[in-house]
DNA sequence: TTTCGTGCAAATGGTTTGCAGTGGC
DNA sequence: GCCACTGCAAACCATTTGCACGAAA
């Protein structure tokens, strides 16, 4: 996603909710931006640091936690660690049981079977996970 | 699940793999078994106690990773803690990112629609996470 | 000026590990 | 008897929290 973009939608989207519009907040959601998948929370201090940045990592921690509530950003559990990524739309993932690889996955189809099953429990979804066995690790 | 069934499948999916059939290992299957939902490690732990039984915390932590590469169990990654099941089979479920519920989701629907996304990328699907807001938790 | 956000450092708590002893095969 | 498995206690490490300072509105 651009960074243009990114810092326009951060703004407008914490002024909807009365949420100020600091660095911190805005640091973060450009490394996420400019990652094209997940990442912890310590791999996000870790690139705002190379980058000539200074954040505090509880501050990342605290500052993920407010993103994720407001829906600006999406939480996902991993195995060892939670990870997280800007959350785009709805963002379908296949988590590797062993190894742990996050992967895309193309979502149409599963769209639709989804929004039908959750509709029958009364779920609101937001996202797919589908955890299992990634090729690599399929041997 | 059948504690007499559990046993029998333990000790022979045990067996196909050249592991020992320890108490420890029965313990936590039969927990597992008398369960409807997912159980954390302490959880179990917990009810072995209560139960009667004698089993070191550690002890679940590394029975159940054993179990789990096994393809006995079945791990579920949450907000802030991991989770249990039996692997009976494709088991789908909808985990509330706000209160952190687990609820079965009948799957019928989704596991067509998951069989052939997964064959597209390659990914052997063990199960589906769809995580979003419970009922309760939309208000 | 009033809150809300951040830095810092210490605490928390789920999970892992080293080592010695025990039980399955 | 051999070696995988378990108990115990200590270590680990991701995440959280308390408090005081600093910055947005």
């Amino acid at each position: 996603m651009h960074p243009d973009h990114i810092r326009a939608r951060c703004r407008e989207e914490l002024r909807a909710r009365r949420m100020r519009f600091t660095s911190a907040r805005l640091s973060i959601m450009d490394t996420l931006g400019a990652s094209t998948g997940h990442l912890s929370a310590a791999e996000i201090h870790h690139r705002i640091s190379t980058a000539g940045g200074h954040l505090n990592l509880s501050t990342v921690y605290r500052t993920l936690d407010r993103l994720t509530e407001s829906g600006l950003v999406h939480r996902l559990p991993g195995q060892a660690q939670v990870t997280y990524g800007l959350a785009v739309e709805p963002h379908h993932h296949a988590v590797c049981n062993r190894c742990g690889t996050i992967q895309e996955i193309p979502a149409p189809a599963l769209a639709d079977a989804l929004r039908a099953t959750a509709k029958a429990i009364a779920f609101r979804p937001e996202s797919v996970v589908v955890t299992g066995l990634c090729p690599a690790c399929q041997a």
